[in-house]
DNA sequence: GTGAAAGCGCTAACAA
DNA sequence: TTGTTAGCGCTTTCAC
């Protein structure tokens, strides 16, 4: 009984079900039985079972297991960057509720690298995981259809919306821009910079709709200027930068992503603008550093734990069978009017 | 050649290595072989084999190659809170190293509790994963130590430090804390109150005893004033302005973590003091964030890249059977000063 | 250089 | 209710 511990020689070979099965005097298929409840067990032989696992310290191998129930209770989770706020949110709730379904986490990160992800994903289906979850890095999302052929379920959150034989799950972005964008309009702007990072994906080129359909409402179409930034926090403050050094710089800036938001702060320090008396800012996606420092950040919030929430319900379903045709959710942004933002001076 | 596409009904059974080798004509063990390169195989069955792999779009299941060969390929790895930047920027670079060596991350995080810790240790274990990194939520790491028996081979990380049959690697949080308080007090501050959010655990202890230090070379050991805030920003938060109510309120706040940084800025807010101009401020663990709006925080920072890098070439060690005994690394903070720190008025 | 056969640890199907 | 048997898909002896 004495259990060894790290750094002595480990000795003894770990116990399996057999040797479980030997001390207690009962048939492997018996240890099984009582340890996932698959079928009634005598009282006795139960005990006998129980009291033998205990004292071995027998903990089922899962890999064999796996391998004979085809299921692994393993989904992969697949993010372009964990360090993105958002992103780390996202993978955060989503652990958390497999750990209560008993499922467990294989992450991996794409570095927003459409080819790293496939890579990825290819090793992941090679260890046969359940099903995947998968922020895709592009929307084309070659890297998710062209792998081995078939993927498990599957549910795409954030990019890939409508992606057809997925489940997909994003924030309303037109919505969200839009009523960013509106916000801004209602301050008296009419010189607004939305700033994204790659106006061919998706979700920025429905948050352009988004500002564009505000500002159209505001008979100020015209005025809509696109920034394009980059991908990198760095690329979108000097993209930022050029445009404030511009003559007619605009009075306020829509920052289409968390990176794009970094950047627009830093950019605004950089050309000596003072938030928010000399410029607006708002930006899509919110982190609690926002609420912190003044002036607190305004800011188009994406509801990650709900999305995360359903990417993890869709899952379930699918896993268990449903055979419901492919879902499409989009969730509500939320504006969080805070400092940044701030009404127009009438001199301009 | 037609390839499955998701959403049609999948009929044709994923490919075995018995598929392959019928088809190319050869033993599985070949097939086997030459995916492997375990043995030279004659160049013409070569060609077969891979011929065969190829139009059968045949991927190895690694979980039956896992089970035969004992090993993985796959880290487990543990952190408190992966919505804490310095634990996504630790994930981030593990699983980046990881991905370069060819092995998975299986994540779990534990949510600061011990009880959850072992449990998830525990069921990463019983997916026989070949290696583990934690940080662990407590230092005595019960949880650690306790489960099945013996571990594979183990990092700790950030916490735990020094515990036996471990390779440990930590942040030199003493010198780290007494470099940040030594900033304060050559800006003339005495009366400096450091946040902590649990005095017990090791590393706070560390950070308290840096302070400490640095309080008595500058003869002002007696004013060392040490707030316990608690695990979470609100609790913190709540410290921090009792603390500021008082009487004689600190001129500088040393906040030792990063959850203490955001609830002291908060507290100053909701008590009206103003950074840095009625208080300054300096924390442990640093963020993107903090030079992006003014002031500028100033902030230790650990050093999370060197801890992970550190960590897995630890851990790639172990598992290519060094044997070693336990290495104990500690890595230096790098002390940033910024905006949030200024000299103390002269009327004090 | 190659194949046949055994077996990793488990569970499901089949008998008893 | 229980035990026996046959694999899950792979790698690794062991023969040839």
């Amino acid at each position: 009984m004495s259990k060894p511990k790290r750094g002595e020689p480990r000795k003894t070979r770990v116990p399996t079900i057999q040797d479980v099965a030997r001390l207690a005097k009962v048939a492997p298929a018996t240890v099984s039985n009582v340890l996932n409840g698959t079928r009634p067990v005598a009282e006795i032989r139960r005990e006998r079972v129980l009291a033998a696992v205990k004292s071995l310290g027998y903990r089922p191998n899962a890999l064999a297991a796996s391998l004979r129930r085809k299921e692994t209770r393993t989904i992969g989770v697949v993010v372009p960057e964990i360090t993105n706020p958002f992103f780390a949110a996202l993978v955060h709730r989503i652990e958390e509720l497999a750990g209560e379904s008993d499922y467990q986490i294989l992450l991996a990160s794409s570095n927003e690298d459409p080819k790293l992800e496939a890579a990825r994903i290819r090793t992941l289906l090679d260890r046969r995981i359940d099903g995947l979850i998968v922020a895709p890095s592009r929307d084309e999302v070659e890297a998710v259809s062209h792998p081995i052929g078939a993927l498990p379920p599957t549910v795409l959150v954030d990019r890939g919306f409508g992606l057809a034989g997925f489940d997909t799950i994003a924030a309303d972005n037109i919505d969200g821009a839009y009523r960013g964008c509106k916000h801004l309009l209602e301050l008296g702007h009419r010189d607004i910079a939305m700033i994204v990072m790659d106006a061919k994906l998706a979700n920025f080129a429905d948050r352009i709709a988004g500002y564009r359909r505000a500002l159209e409402e505001a008979g100020a179409a015209k005025r809509a200027r696109v920034v394009t930034g980059g991908l990198d926090v760095e690329s979108c403050r000097a993209a930022v930068e050029r445009e404030l050094r511009r003559p007619n710089r605009p009075t306020a800036i829509f920052a289409a992503s968390y990176a794009a938001t970094l950047g627009a702060i830093r950019a605004m320090r950089a050309v000596g603008l003072e938030l928010p008396q000399d410029i607006s800012l708002i930006g899509i996606d919110d982190s609690d550093w926002m609420a912190v420092l003044h002036p607190y950040i305004s800011a188009v919030a994406q509801p990650v734990e709900e999305m995360a929430t359903e990417a993890w319900r869709l899952l379930l379903q699918r896993l268990a069978g449903g055979n419901a045709k492919s879902a499409r959710i989009r969730l509500h942004c939320t504006l969080h009017v805070r400092e940044s933002t701030r009404a127009i001076e009438r001199d301009r």
